[in-house]
Order: C-alpha cells, then structure tokens, then sequence
DNA sequence: TCCCTAACAGGAGGCTGTCTCCGATTAATA
DNA sequence: TATTAATCGGAGACAGCCTCCTGTTAGGGA
C-alpha cells in the first residue's frame, strides 16, 4: 500500500507509471491466492506466471519472499495492533490478552507455514517483517503487564514467553489433525499462565 | 541396524555385501552429523558428498530422507518407548508424564527442524516415522490415563493433545532467542494441564 | 500530436537441490 | 581364477531461487 504511492500520503517519491502500478497489484492478489492455497513456500515463479508478468518483474517490486509476505500482512498487522491497544482500555486484563492473542492466531492461520516465518523473522533484524512483528510485540507487552498488575496473569511470565508460545500454539494448530484444535490448544496453554 | 542384517537377529534375506555395509555405516555417520549441524533439511548431496560415496548410493539405501531419519532415530525412540513402560510403575503419575515428556523434547531437540517433521508424519501413514511415532503415542496414552486415573492430570484432555502441545514446546524452543528456554516452556504448558 | 528518455518488463542463465536410471565395477563364491 | 549377482555412482531431467541485461514503453515536454 505505501508503495503504491497513490495520492493519500506523503509523498516523497514519484508515483508509480500505470504499468509497474498494474503489475504490482496483480502480483499482490496472485500471490495472496498462493500462499492461502499452498502455504508460505508457495512457488515465486508460479506467482508470476499467474499474474501474467516475468520472474524479474516479481523480484524489483519485492526483492525477498519476506517483503512480499510483509505487504500482504502489514495490513492486517496495523488493524491487530490498534485492537491490542483497544483492548487495553478493558476492564478484565487476562480476557483482553486472550482475546487479543486469539485474533493474532486467526491471522497466522491463513497461510500454512506463516508461524515459522514469524518466528524466524523476530530473530533477524534484516528481515522487512521484524518490525511488523516488533510493534505486535510492543502491545503484547503492554496487555501482559496490564493483567500481571491486575494479578491475574502469572508474574514471573515475559511478553516474549506469551507471544512465543501463541506462535507454538498457531503452529500446532496447523498440524492438528482435525484442523479446528486451535481455540482448544490456545485454552489448555492459556490455563497454564493465569495466577494461581 | 535392522538393515545391517548383521547376524545376531533373525536374518531372512543374505547378509549385506561388505562395501554396501561400509558405505551404509558411512552415510549413517554423515547423516548425522550434517542434521546435526544443519538440521534436517541439510543437503543429501552434501551427506554422499562427505561419506564418500555417491548420490545413487544414499538413495538405494535410503529412498527418502524419512528413511534416513528414521533409521537415525530409531534407536533413541525405543529407548524413549523403554523409559516410558519405566515410568508406569512410578508413584507420582504426573512427574512420570512430565519426566517422559521432557526426555523426548530433548531428542526433538538435536536436530533443527524435526518437531516440524515429526508432526507431518503423523499425518501421513506411508512415512517411515508414522510408525516409531505411534509407539511412542501408545506410550504416551498409557501415561496420560495413569495421571487421568489418580486425578492429578486434568480429564478432558487427550493424549494426543498433551504429545501435539510437547511438539510445539519443541518447536517454540528451536526459536527461543537464548535457546535454553525449551524446560521453561514446558513448565508454563504443564501448569494448564494439571488438575484443578 | 509526436518524440525522447527514464523507468520498467521479463526471460535467459547460473546455481543448488531432488530423485531416477542404467552401464561400469566389484565382492563373494565355486 | 572365472563367474555372476549385487552394488556403485554419475549423468541427466526437473524444479526452484535469484540476477543480470537487453528490449520495450509510459508519459511529460516541445
């Protein structure tokens, strides 16, 4: 979206030519279709084909499969973080995480294999998804300490530890059998981290 | 070691040549050290490569890198199975769970990437591991009902849910930043699943 | 309306990896 | 030592990633 340079925002560069703008656009929805299909490893090349444009029209308009992957979510990620801080204003602390992280769960299970990649890109500070992933982590940090204050979250558990293991929660849920276990699994975990 | 036809069990096929045994040993040591250092995705080329033999030879033996796997994890996993039956008869049912647990996490942990793997072949009963791993589950259920039945385990839970959970903690600790988190982790899980 | 040029398109090609096939090689046996 | 069946191992087909460079084109200025 920032790099459509299209009107609304600063404008600091020239706006794309129609043509590039076109492409990039279709690479966008190609590969939204892909990654949903086929998962996060979803052939670049196949995109392309799909979206009727060379392979190396796909790598100017996004040189790494992360900076893809980062457009089709920043989206997402910006409407995740403003809910968190909604959520912070709440009055129960420990359902306000929950219901938070349950809604940052949905999001991963969109596109298989995307939970590896998050959690890869926490440690990699190069990786256009880093700091998406930072600010998530930003407010997770702040819904965590809010319920330990309130007393009902376990005091000696970091924002690090929930959000990792909601990452681990998200990918169990892709290799659950049925599919549907992850509310489930998301429950069982989050038992473990209330006060005692 | 089945495959060694190496005289002191049943042999119903001809012993192996020895230069077929030698490179079969060879590429066992090679495999092991390359998914060690580079985890389980680690190149198959470069494993002949290193055991001096060729491509063709790893395949013949190994027809997929399930195989190889399997054959490398083999031994530990009927160790793993052995100290489970063990801890059957111990008093406390949920510190037999958990110590059982915790020893198979820790071989999760020495290859990169298994938990990954070992949750896929579940899923797919063709897979060299979808057996080992089903032992391992009739272990596991057989621990899970003896803490069910002494009330310290919580009674809606099932066993595969408490193995698809110790996958994840695997997992989460393969993407720890300082990486000694996986005991940590596992403890968070435990609490939730205790009996309240 | 036409032309010029910066921006863009996109495929060839190098690289790495998986997996198969089959002629060359060799261990084991008589 | 000669025979032969088992084994070896690399060539080659294929797929994917990524880069480079030539040909093309959009769009502002004359």
């Amino acid at each position: 979206m920032s790099r459509l340079k299209s009107g609304t925002e600063m404008d600091t560069s020239k706006p794309m030519r129609a043509d590039a703008r076109r492409n990039y656009e279709r690479l966008l929805v190609e590969a939204k279709r892909a990654f949903a299909a086929r998962g996060v490893e979803a052939s670049l090349e196949d995109i392309a084909r799909q979206a009727g444009v060379g392979i190396g029209t796909l790598y100017r308009h996004f040189p790494t499969r992360e900076a893809l992957l980062e457009t089709l979510l920043r989206e997402r990620f910006d409407a995740q973080a403003a809910a968190g801080r909604e959520q912070l204003a709440r009055a129960e602390p420990l359902v306000a995480l929950k219901t938070w992280l349950a809604g940052l769960s949905a999001s991963s299970a969109d596109y298989r294999g995307l939970s590896e990649f998050l959690a890869a890109a926490l440690d990699d500070e190069t990786s256009p998804l880093y700091a998406s992933c930072h600010a998530m982590q930003e407010v997770a940090s702040q819904l965590v300490e809010h319920a330990k204050a309130a007393g009902e979250l376990r005091g000696d558990v970091t924002a690090q530890e929930v959000l990792l293991l909601l990452h681990a929660v998200s990918w169990a849920g892709e290799h659950s059998p049925g599919g549907g276990g992850l509310p489930r699994l998301l429950d069982l975990v989050f038992e473990g981290l209330r006060a005692s």
